[in-house]
RNA sequence: CGGGGUGUGGCGCAGCUUGGUAGCGCGCUUCGUUCGGGACGAAGAGGCCGCAGGUUCAAAUCCUGUCACCCCGACCA
């Protein structure tokens, strides 16, 4: 690549919209642009780096034995109604008409598309096990896309599936499939935590996400010292043991004049009923958050969540654990529909199937019984005290809701949690049958039995990945790609305006390319070298030639990029000294 | 969807309060000088000020509406 005929324009500021550092750097450096709202287009050097990030992911498919294919990104509604998907992907989906006003979409994963293909061409156990996998350009309408090309609403995936007879298949797939993983991101130098996480729209029982650690990260994770590692959103809450409670006092309502909020109702249980042993605090009292589900037919239903007053309802918790339903806003006109809801002052006796609400009521698991709370006595400024779980109230069951907090135990007794963020950079589930019951496949068995294939799907977000290569590979000059990732192998910078300058870059750049070491030769003629080395510090090859003043001595000289060292090495050593810096 | 903000040459921004011939920096073109750290000088090209109404002798500026985009929160590779 020349610099003189590149299609290329760094630019000199930030583009105003961009925030974190890869985007700022990705469309400086002349690698995107944006074309609307989550979509860009790749320029000649971004093409580039994504291209040697695919080719890493598709040698370890490779090497796994998963074979590559690749489906239409434009795709018939059929295959998605039948798996109901295509009323529960929702608003995420691309959806467009054809001509005839037939209902087609813009694919956001394959699932039934790789389940269909299988049914069309296997039918025999012998044929399985099998992987098959895709790098394409995935389409999901994200409410908000952010960060340039970290989270697009176009952006490219490699997605496998893999089809097993039985579960031990499956768990073997998995497993395979997850050391591909580990062996992709380990060489494109991403430091990642595998994480466990929920299977949300997917579906399915078992799922890992693979998370680089990173303070732009939009996932937040925990750790323990102990090993475990979850998605807040899986993270489930180890339910104490219940406790006794034959001498508890009998609940009792209590006067408790305008305290809608946990913090005034602390404040007032202190100051008029007084716990002997130690101050009420806001773990003592149970607050009951009310929200409305969606479920994916449509239909609207009312629920109310019980958490310790000391926690906030996290909703994105609450929604991965209600899953396929989502949130919406318990909103006026809910209060209105339900007179036994006194705002502020709700409490379990208002609760529940069995109550007047008759609304689904579901604890934190917290809530063990012999627990014992203050909470709303669903009349004005009115609450009541001592209400044990078990003796007075009970919910219609428990639900991961409330916010997990630092410190928090792990669930497998592994210590306490800490939070970190990270970005999802890949996913694997273990899907199960649910798409191949849906879409009917299913192999004859051994017996001559018909049996429904087990499933997973993978994938990794191969933009994305870039994205975050980018974020954790610059410095205040610009980028710094890891060797084998950069736009080319090596910067050669001809500066001076000397012809021979140029002539001798051509020379050593035509030898590196005959050695098999990909070149960028600036070879911009009346620009100056201050400008020529910005830019090559904005792009970010790891090794740097310059050829310039130094030639009168007959040497020139070897950067890297990512140090600053520099040294002087004889032109008759040159090709040689980028050779080895190249091949490291 | 909730909150905040912005729309002015390719990019980054000023101008708007107090209406009066549209500006600055970068980039781009030409000529000359310069040539190892985003050079200098001179001369240029390029904008119906997001859109639509309205007020006014006169609107980038005031009013109404509308659209778009960005950022922060609820979703996902």
């Amino acid at each position: 690549m020349r610099m003189s005929t590149l299609f290329l324009r760094t630019l000199r500021e930030d583009p105003a919209e961009a925030e974190v550092a890869s985007h700022k750097l990705l469309v400086r450096a002349g690698y995107v642009r944006r074309a609307a709202p989550g979509i860009y287009t790749w320029l000649p050097l971004g093409l580039k780096v994504l291209r040697r990030v695919e080719a890493v992911v598709r040698e370890e498919m490779d090497a796994a034995g998963f074979q590559e294919v690749h489906f239409p990104a434009l795709l018939p509604r059929e295959p998605y109604e039948a798996t109901n998907r295509w009323t529960e992907y929702g608003d995420g989906m691309f959806r467009l008409k054809d001509r005839k006003g037939a209902d087609y979409l813009l694919a956001p994963t394959h699932e039934e598309m790789f389940t269909l293909l299988v049914k069309d061409l296997y039918s025999s156990y012998k044929d399985l096990p099998l992987a098959i996998y895709q790098i394409q350009t995935k389409y999901r309408d994200e409410a908000r896309p952010r960060a340039g090309v970290l989270r697009g609403r176009e952006f490219v995936m490699k997605d496998s599936y893999s089809f097993d007879v039985d579960d031990a298949g499956l768990e073997l797939s998995y497993e395979k499939h997850r050391e591909a993983y580990v062996r992709v991101f380990t060489r494109l130098g991403l430091d990642f935590v595998i994480v466990s996480a929920v299977s949300g729209a997917m579906g399915g029982s078992r799922s890992e996400e693979f998370l680089h650690p990173t303070a732009i990260g939009e996932d937040t994770f925990v750790r323990s010292p102990g090993g475990y590692a979850a998605n807040v959103e899986a993270v489930t809450t180890p339910v104490p043991p219940a406790l006794p409670h034959d001498d508890a006092p009998a609940a009792h309502v209590e006067d408790t004049p305008d305290t809608p909020t946990i913090e005034t109702l602390v404040a007032a249980a202190n100051a008029s009923h007084p716990r002997p042993d130690r101050p009420w605090t806001a773990a003592d009292t149970l607050k009951n958050v009310l929200v409305v589900l969606r479920h994916p037919d449509g239909t609207r239903e009312p629920l109310a969540v019980g958490v310790p007053g000391d926690r906030e309802v996290d909703l994105k918790r609450l929604e991965a654990s209600l899953a396929p339903a989502e949130l919406e806003a318990f909103g006026e006109a809910d209060f209105a529909a339900h007179p036994a809801l006194v705002k502020g002052y709700i409490g379990p006796g208002a609760l529940g199937a069995e109550s007047a609400s008759g609304i689904r009521y579901l604890l934190d698991p917290r809530v063990v019984e012999g627990t014992r709370w203050i909470t709303g006595a669903d009349q004005p400024g009115k609450h009541v005290f001592d209400l044990v779980a078990g003796r007075d109230f009970t919910g219609d069951g428990f639900v991961e809701a409330a916010e997990v907090r630092a410190g928090d135990p792990a669930p497998d007794g592994s210590g306490p949690l800490e939070l970190a963020r990270g970005i999802e950079i890949g996913h694997i589930f273990a899907l199960g049958r649910r798409y191949a019951e849906a879409l009917d496949l299913k192999v004859l068995d051994e017996n001559g039995k018909q049996v429904v294939v087990t499933m997973g799907s993978y994938g990794i977000g191969v933009t994305r990945a870039l994205a975050a290569i980018a974020e954790g590979n610059h410095d205040d000059k610009g980028l710094v790609w890891p060797r084998g990732l950069a736009p080319a192998d090596v910067h050669v910078v001809a500066t001076g305006k000397d012809a021979e300058v140029f002539t001798t870059a051509e020379r050593i750049a035509s030898q590196l390319q005959a050695d098999g070491v990909e070149v960028l030769l600036d070879d911009r003629p009346k620009v100056s070298p201050g400008v020529k080395f910005k830019d090559a510090e904005l792009i970010g090859v790891p090794t740097i030639l310059v050829v310039g003043k130094g030639l009168a001595e007959g040497v020139v000289e070897l950067r890297d990029r990512r140090t600053g060292e520099a040294r002087q090495v004889h032109l008759a050593e040159a090709v040689r000294a980028v050779t080895d810096a190249v091949r490291g």
